[in-house]
RNA sequence: CCGGAUGUGGUGAAAUUGGUAGACACGUCAGACUUAGGAUCUGAUGCCGUAAGGUAUGGGGGUUCGAGUCCCUCCAUCCGGACCA
């Protein structure tokens, strides 16, 4: 009987299903265990070969996991709502949820194809809305909540009015700094209107709105992602983007930042990925210090001090303060990480946006401070990072060193951000490379505090020197400084220190229809929430998806819903991938987003595999819900994942073809002199089009290849070093090419018959494609469909040859060449059961058994060596996530065992076990063969492999008594020997000593040394 | 610029703790069987060399009896982040 894949995999798809054999239960005495992949977005593209990759591995993992006695849950659904549906829907208006809906089926024909062990009763969509009802419901809770930075976790809203009108907000700071209200007490509270009690609580809201600026693009009359506007204009078409404030909701992640790092020390993720969030969030500690502003003309004298730096550019200059200036009332507050350095500030730089600017430009300055805005308004924040011009200009004030009263003339550039730390910073040009930069620009002198640590040419942000030129701080480390200084500060009452964070709140609304609608309701200028009675809030259905004016979602258009002052806006992409993991554990429930005592039992994802692109953004915000969840008590842990694991991107091996062409612009003036007599492309093999490329190959040997395939090709009358010649390179698709070779009628049959005249100049009666690694997409043709590959060598090979192509973590590119390699595998394993010949029907159940060639006999010693060797190398293989060599390992058995022409059920069937994972079809079809065929002592029962027993190790069966140690002469190996594991040092010495090959290397003169490593090898050091 | 990752045969890769570099495959070559082979099986295959031997894990240096593995330094490729004071 042969391994006939296509049927066997069918019936067991078949079989699986028909007994819920994938069926999952909440209430289970096994301990449990979590796999989760990342939630796909069902795209129209379908799915390449590097989709499943990571499905694979999880899956493998899922059905061991089980075999070793777990409860495990597995489960797969859609992250359904989002801007491709929505786009397509503008283009072809079609409804989103109709295309989504197509595209959800071919993704699951797909995925069923490859044999996944996942409970279907379990998918989720985030579009249903069954689902997005949760959505909501979720929302709304961070919406009634609040970050108490008392208790160091969320809590409900009704406990800051409680204490609002008990004390007002002393003990609340707002964590919206920019409010114009800061502080009030009880009585203040209780005498505001509805509308500013309402405003002011929006300003603590986990879930709150606020006036935010987006991308802006007129022509197309949308707002646009980030990644849809490239150099200042749109990506599609090419269209102007102004920024644009609108009102938008948010997420108070921020309230969080401390909390997000803490957790990462609980979690199993790669140091990497731990870094990249770390790097995000970007926790900076420093101090917030005031000084004071002397607006007006200085006298400037310029001081030679004993510098230790010969350069001359190292100026200390001093400066007195002419009476006739005024003193600002208000500060200039800048932030520092570096407060050590604070006596080397030369200048002070505020952002062009500051507030202060206006204020502080004297009248000299005035036109220079405009001029200069309006020119940072002309660049877009593109130009500003490509182009990184040095640019600024001097208010005309200065800012009083708090401690020594030295005035610092105050600039403003846009190297200084308003958003972030007080968008005004000390300049200390001898410890900063863009403070450098700009003193030296602009010759501002510059002080150098850190003595030979400066050498007057680039800036050195040590940390390490002793301090010079800084008054008390003299002598002292700068390290040591920064708390000295900090101390001082506080003393003094100038400054505090402050801890800052680049992450900014989160974005939480688009203006777009293909999303959760929130359940807000604006009345008066109020939101108020919906009752939970209420939800869902389902998408009204509209005629158009055109946005409606003003940057307000295409749901402004639809009068029932503006008329009942619902909330335009719809939510962004990761509402619903924020928090569904929680819904897999309890997908039906309509009481609950799920219920207590089933998140209870699951807990947190034990293993969660997928890609590093989702490394701030989805991993960042399901980590907040889920500590908000936690924090308000609905669930009882705080982190969602305990491990990740994250998957390489499988590259594209792109195949190209090489067309002669007549094109070449430099040479079109003597185009007329070409005729080409043939209405055929010619296309050159790799070997030679690289050659002329590199010009190994002359013009003329081109020619006289073109020539053999078609003589008279063309006529040239001019200089054939002016022959217009070229070589165009084409992506060819990789599916009609064979490893290297063109299949040449393919091609010309290829893209409807584009190429239909085509000749070819071959190599050997070849036509050789060139190869180049891009990344896997349709417009480079090198996309490999699963589906033809399951067709061609079935799910079995195609899951295991994901897994043979390297590490899950790893980057490589897909050759489908080398499944050859695994589908011989297979089928050599298949022959441990069955002689080739006979009837290839498969019999479900059972019966025919022809060609059968397994046997009861006892295994031998060395039969089960090998099994006990690759129970302990599959087994950890697969625990460390190192399938690629996993499946190597079963090579390695299969040939071992088809050398020893090893036919045992004995041996044979715990390989099957140890299989399943990996090949669960071929796995499970030979099992059943195995233990169902009563002519060989079969008939041991119906049990799947799915739920069979893990094979146990015994280090018995593979104990070795002796080694063929490595001797080495000096390091380098030269002749191995065959020595007992129990030789003492003075024993192998001895032998040692007597081999041939070492006597020849000492030259009959005594060892230096010999060294031995019991079990390892031996090494002659002469 | 900054951060992260990766560099090993013609190709994908292995080497888990510093101890026989290249397992397992693809490809290539030779052979067997066959009407046939894009089936199957056997053997060879890092490079130079007839061989002995030499040489080899991106380059250079170091530690060690011994380095793909540890340290220093430089280079290349890929992926993120972009002026964060």
């Amino acid at each position: 009987m042969e391994y006939s894949f296509r049927d066997i995999e069918k019936k067991w798809q078949e079989r699986w299903k028909a007994s819920n054999a994938y069926k999952v239960e909440n209430n289970c005495s096994k301990p449990k265990y979590y796999v989760l992949d990342m939630f796909p977005y069902p795209s129209g593209a379908g799915l390449h070969v590097g989709h499943p990759l990571g499905y694979i591995a999880s899956d493998i993992y899922s059905r061991y996991k089980r075999l070793k006695g777990f409860n495990v849950l597995h489960p797969m659904g859609y992250d359904a709502f989002g801007l491709p549906a929505e786009q397509y829907a503008i283009d072809h208006g079609i409804h989103p949820a109709v295309s989504t809906a197509t595209n959800i089926s071919n993704f699951r024909s797909q995925l069923d194809k490859i044999g996944f062990s996942y409970d279907w009763d379990r998918e989720v969509n985030t579009s249903k809305p069954g689902y997005y009802k949760w959505t909501q419901w979720i929302f709304l809770q961070l919406f009634n909540s609040f970050y108490s930075r008392k208790a160091g976790k969320a809590e409900r809203i009704q406990v800051l009015i409680n204490a609002f009108e008990k004390e007002g907000n002393a003990e609340y700071a707002m964590p919206n700094t920019q409010y114009y209200i800061q502080q009030f007490n009880a009585k203040q509270w209780k005498g505001f209107d509805e509308k500013r009690q309402q405003d002011i609580l929006m300003q603590y809201r986990l879930a709150y709105c606020g006036i935010g600026e987006v991308n802006w693009c007129e022509a197309l009359g949308t707002v646009l992602a980030n990644d849809e506007v490239v150099n200042g204009v749109s990506e599609r078409g090419g269209y102007p983007v102004v920024k644009k404030k609108l009102r938008q909701w948010y997420l108070r992640i921020t309230e969080y930042a401390d909390r997000l790092l803490e957790g990462l020390e609980r979690i199993e993720f790669s140091e990497a990925m731990k870094e990249m969030q770390t790097n995000w969030i970007g926790k900076s500690s420093g101090a917030e210090i005031d000084y004071s502003i002397r607006i007006g003309e200085l006298e400037t004298t310029e001081i030679r001090r004993d510098i230790k730096s010969d350069d001359p550019s190292i100026k200390i200059v001093e400066v007195a303060i002419s009476e006739t200036v005024a003193e600002n009332d208000e500060p200039l507050r800048v932030y520092t990480t570096r407060p050590d350095t604070i006596f080397g500030v030369d200048f002070m730089v505020i952002a062009p946006e500051h507030e202060l600017v206006e204020e502080i430009t004297t009248e000299k300055q005035k036109q220079a401070v405009d001029e200069y805005i309006a020119y940072v308004k002309s660049r877009s924040e593109r130009e500003r990072m490509a182009e990184k011009k040095i640019s600024g200009v001097f208010t005309g004030s200065y800012a009083l060193n708090p401690f020594n009263g030295k005035a610092i003339p105050i600039w403003i550039s846009e190297y200084v951000l308003a958003g972030y730390g007080t968008g005004a910073i000390m300049a200390v040009p001898c410890g900063d490379e863009r403070d450098h930069k700009f003193a030296q620009h602009f010759n501002i002198p510059i002080t150098n505090i850190i003595g030979k640590y400066y050498d007057g040419n680039e800036a050195n942000p040590t940390k390490d020197a002793i301090l010079e030129n800084s008054d008390f701080l003299n002598g002292m480390v700068m390290r040591d400084a920064i708390e000295v200084v900090n101390k001082k500060i506080e003393e003094l009452g100038i400054g505090i220190r402050k801890i800052n964070y680049k992450m900014r709140d989160a974005a939480f609304s688009r203006q777009r229809y293909w999303g959760e609608p929130f359940p807000i309701k604006w009345i008066n200028g109020i939101a108020y929430p919906l009752d939970e009675s209420e939800l869902p809030l389902e998408l009204p259905e509209v005629d158009s998806y055109k946005p409606g004016l003003e940057g307000e979602g295409p749901l402004a258009n639809i009068k029932t819903w503006t008329s009942q002052n619902l909330e335009t806006n719809t939510m962004p992409g990761y509402a619903g991938s924020s928090w569904y993991f929680l819904r897999y554990m309890d997908p039906h429930n309509d009481k609950a987003f799920c219920d207590r005592k089933v998140s209870d039992y699951w807990g947190q994802v034990d293993l969660y595999i997928g890609g590093t692109e989702h490394a701030v953004g989805h991993l960042l915000y399901s980590r907040m819900w889920t500590k908000a969840l936690y924090d308000l008590g609905y669930i009882g842990h705080d982190e969602p994942y305990k491990k990740l694991v994250n998957q390489g991107m499988i590259q594209g091996s792109s195949r190209f073809v090489y067309r002669i062409s007549f094109m070449d612009f430099p040479h079109l003036g003597v185009m007329e002199k070409v005729i080409v007599n043939e209405d055929a492309e010619i296309f050159i093999s790799s070997g030679y089009a690289e050659k002329y490329l590199n010009n190994e190959l002359t013009k003329q040997e081109l020619i006289d290849l073109l020539n053999t395939v078609s003589a008279n090709y063309f006529n040239y009358s001019g200089e054939i070093d002016n022959l217009p010649i070229s070589l165009i390179k084409l992506h060819v698709d990789v599916n009609i090419v064979d490893g290297v070779e063109l299949n040449v009628q393919e091609f010309r049959k290829w893209r409807n018959g584009e190429y239909v005249n085509a000749k070819f100049i071959l190599e050997d009666g070849k036509y050789i494609c060139g190869v180049e690694i891009e990344k896997m997409s349709k417009s480079k043709f090198n996309t490999v469909n699963p589906d033809d590959l399951v067709a061609r060598y079935g799910a079995d090979t195609f899951r295991m040859y994901e897994m043979f192509l390297g590490p899950v973590e790893m980057s490589k590119p897909w050759d489908t060449k080398g499944i050859e390699g695994v589908h011989r595998f297979l089928k050599k394993l298949w022959r441990l059961f069955y002689k080739e010949s006979g009837s290839s029907q498969v019999s479900p159940g059972g019966g025919d058994l022809e060609g059968a060639v397994w046997t009861e006999e006892k295994a031998t010693d060395v039969e089960l060596k090998v099994l006990h060797n690759t129970i302990k190398k599959i087994e950890s293989d697969t625990e460390r996530f190192s399938f690629n060599t996993g499946v190597s390992g079963f090579m390695i058995a299969v040939n071992e065992l088809s050398d020893l022409k090893c036919h045992k059920r004995e041996i044979l069937e715990p390989l099957l076990i140890l299989l399943a994972p990996y090949a669960p079809h071929i796995a499970e079809e030979l099992y059943a063969q195995l233990r169902q065929a009563p002519s060989f002592g079969g008939g041991l029962g119906e049990a799947s492999i799915l739920d069979a027993t893990y094979p146990t190790f015994e280090a018995k069966y593979v104990a070795e008594s002796s080694k063929e140690y490595p001797i080495s002469i000096n390091g380098k190996l030269r002749t191995t020997m065959d020595i007992s594991l129990d030789a003492a040092q003075p024993d192998v010495e001895k032998m040692v000593l007597e081999n041939d090959i070492v006597k020849k290397w000492l030259e009959g003169k005594p060892p230096k040394k010999i060294i031995f490593v019991k079990g390892k090898m031996v090494n002659v050091v002469i």
